[in-house]
DNA sequence: GGCATATTGTTCGCGCGCCGAACAATATGC
DNA sequence: GCATATTGTTCGGCGCGCGAACAATATGCC
């Protein structure tokens, strides 16, 4: 039940619905691949001659082509249709405090190549090396496949609408117009988005039908926490550009400082910062940048604190357990607020799931205020996956399969 | 960019155009009326010769009229077109802890007869005397006029779907199929919805265009804190139907401990009961059911310390400021997770704005996490107008406007 | 009053697109 | 070689948006 906005809406023309077709014939062979015109119109309730149409287009668009023929036990052989994603690529690029990550994939996700260097800072320097980079990335490919654009993930507050990064701590950026100084050095289209935002995006765009669904919040817990707010197959993102920040609701006004200025945010609890600042008994409100570098060149890690704890360290499993309970508690807001079809885990602490979860699920039934939202789905997803690269690559994929705006 | 859902779609048929645009007609005409259809078809940037047709339909479905001929300066004069409300009827009833509210009123909110009285614990009382109060009621009315179906709202945790009060701690109800219950009495269809959710219904589907919006956060304070989100006009309802529970997130894990069971949810610093607690230092952990029914008897109300405020009772004036303070750090959690267009308030400590609204500013600014997100329009909605009433009259009436499933 | 002008609302041919049915193409089994 | 089954294409029918022409109805100026 959705009310039409009678100041920003779109009537339907004669091409209307043969477009709306069109894109979901797109969606259900991108879904479905290898599938048939035949099976295609079963799955769609539609007739063969009008997907006859339908996927001659889509095949003069280039954006399916015809395969092998598959197998049928009688009759006419089936013809295979694929969606064209091999020669289509777009470049991903994430920036963290310590490292960047870049990589090259195509519209499917799969990894092309990857680089992993120390950030640099100074804003004219990142550029200048960033465009270096990228433009002998796609010399290494072959001369069919396209480059369609940049996807940016920054830690920090993105107006993913001018491509402004407006305030990201962690990289000591304010108001830095990210998006045109990355397309003037490379001639791409670039867009820019928050980390957990576009971890969402991934889930959505880049992942199997099953594991994504249509509302699902996304949870990744790294130096802070991010989220993203998918609804009904679309992501949140609010009048500034800026919503889905679960990361700094408080658990305590009173609790300790956060990087964002406030008392007692969430991910002054549950990050991999407060772990380990629970574990070392630091005193997270004084931590400055300075001692984030150090940790850094220690180089011990929530993974390391995991390792202690499997080996038998009872003040590490503790720490550990600590923010898992937080988490819970958060995760347990969450579902009161949004009800998800899911949630979805990433982070490194992750690692530990077997070690926490016990304690994560007391802690969400705690707080959650109906037996079924206390049941919600957690999915973890594995940390090797690069899910914020694969969030900016689907920056640069999602417009060719998104829903067609109508009413 | 919406995700298609291979799973649930549907395609566009060959009246599926003529769906959508008589449907855009329908809402135009809503906001715009009295309208004549050569501006209906400016303001839809389409031909007068399909918006003929288009009213046609809308005129033959008894969803429109035509009214009086409009002045013009030159030319043929325009026949206003009208939407069909008048004898349109929607039995409200809302369900409290002291008092039962009950209104019938046409599609278009305008009140026609009201009824408070006494809240009847016991189910199949309850629903005897409600459906004996209805046909009074409607009795009263024209033989024109049809009565469409009856909205309940209900202070706690509803499944939308099925109809069932979950939980309702206010009532004492828990299991209560309501709806089925209502709907034997009756021979009418019934929604049952949850306050915060009804609210938000109300200010969507039945405000101006002007001050609604499509994606906005409703937050009404009286005994608790109800709260509904609508993102991109569509009301949030989540997985199990219990989505928008902003007023059950902690300001403080080991704070007061709330009606819900937890400890130091938004609606035990900011609540009614809260304020009153305060002023009068009562410990709102202890504070039982009984306790509430005595100080209602006492009938000593949010309203009565706003006066004495008024009146230069400091100690009130600083317990209304504190409720005042707790709601704007609540409100700046909202706003940095949903990123609304506009966050209207609802309540009887709106009344007391002159005398808060600094201190909620500026706690708003602590919170939130950039100046813009600061600045989010808070509305205030006068409590005389019943949003919860209106509320679940919109929940018969806007499947009549809602906007075509497609895609 | 008569005529030019302006605006509203209707009608109609055209082309696009879904629908159903017929038909061509291609396989298997007896 | 022929019946059968399945895939994929073609075609007439009809719904619908689009543009243009036309009818209806008002005003202003002579």
């Amino acid at each position: 039940m959705r009310k039409i906005n009678t100041t920003n809406f779109s009537i339907a023309t004669r091409t209307t619905s043969r477009d709306i077709n069109r894109r979901i014939a797109l969606n259900v062979i991108r879904e479905g691949q290898p599938i048939s015109r035949a099976d295609l119109a079963r799955h769609m309730k539609m007739t063969r001659g009008v997907v006859s149409v339908l996927v001659q287009e889509l095949i003069e668009q280039e954006l399916i082509y015809e395969g092998a023929t598959g197998e049928a036990a009688r009759g006419r052989k089936p013809t295979f249709l694929h969606v064209r994603t091999q020669d289509r690529l777009a470049v991903a690029v994430d920036i963290r405090f310590t490292k960047t990550y870049l990589m090259l994939c195509d519209f499917s996700g799969r990894q092309l190549g990857i680089e992993i260097y120390d950030t640099v800072f100074s804003v004219p320097e990142f550029t200048k090396d960033l465009a270096r980079r990228i433009k002998k990335m796609l010399k290494g490919q072959g001369p069919g496949a396209v480059c369609e654009g940049i996807g940016v993930v920054v830690p920090g507050m993105v107006d993913q609408r001018t491509g402004k990064v407006l305030n990201a701590p962690a990289l000591g950026w304010r108001g830095v117009d990210i998006r045109s100084k990355i397309a003037a050095a490379t001639n791409l289209p670039v867009h820019v988005e928050n980390s957990g935002r576009a971890c969402a995006l991934a889930q959505l765009w880049l992942e199997k039908a099953e594991t994504a669904g249509q509302s699902f919040v996304y949870v990744s817990v790294s130096d802070g926490v991010g989220t993203g707010i998918v609804m009904n197959g679309e992501l949140i993102r609010g009048r500034d550009h800026i919503a889905g920040e679960f990361g700094h609701m408080p658990l305590d006004l009173n609790g300790p400082r956060c990087m964002c200025g406030a008392n007692g945010c969430w991910e002054a609890y549950t990050s991999n910062l407060a772990t380990l600042a629970r574990y070392f008994g630091w005193n997270l409100s004084q931590l400055s940048p300075k001692h984030m570098k150090e940790m850094e060149k220690n180089s011990f890690t929530v993974l390391d604190l995991i390792a202690r704890a499997r080996t038998g360290d009872t003040k590490a499993l503790s720490a550990i357990r600590a923010s898992g309970r937080f988490l819970g508690l958060g995760l347990a807001t969450i579902i009161n607020i949004i009800n998800p079809d899911a949630v979805y885990l990433a982070g490194e602490i992750t690692n530990s799931w077997d070690l926490i979860e016990e304690t994560v699920r007391s802690a969400m039934v705690e707080r959650t205020l109906t037996e079924a939202a206390a049941r919600t789905p957690l999915r973890i997803t594995p940390a090797q996956e690069y899910p914020r690269l694969r969030g900016a690559a689907a920056l640069i994929a999602a417009p060719t399969f998104a829903a067609p705006r109508v009413a």
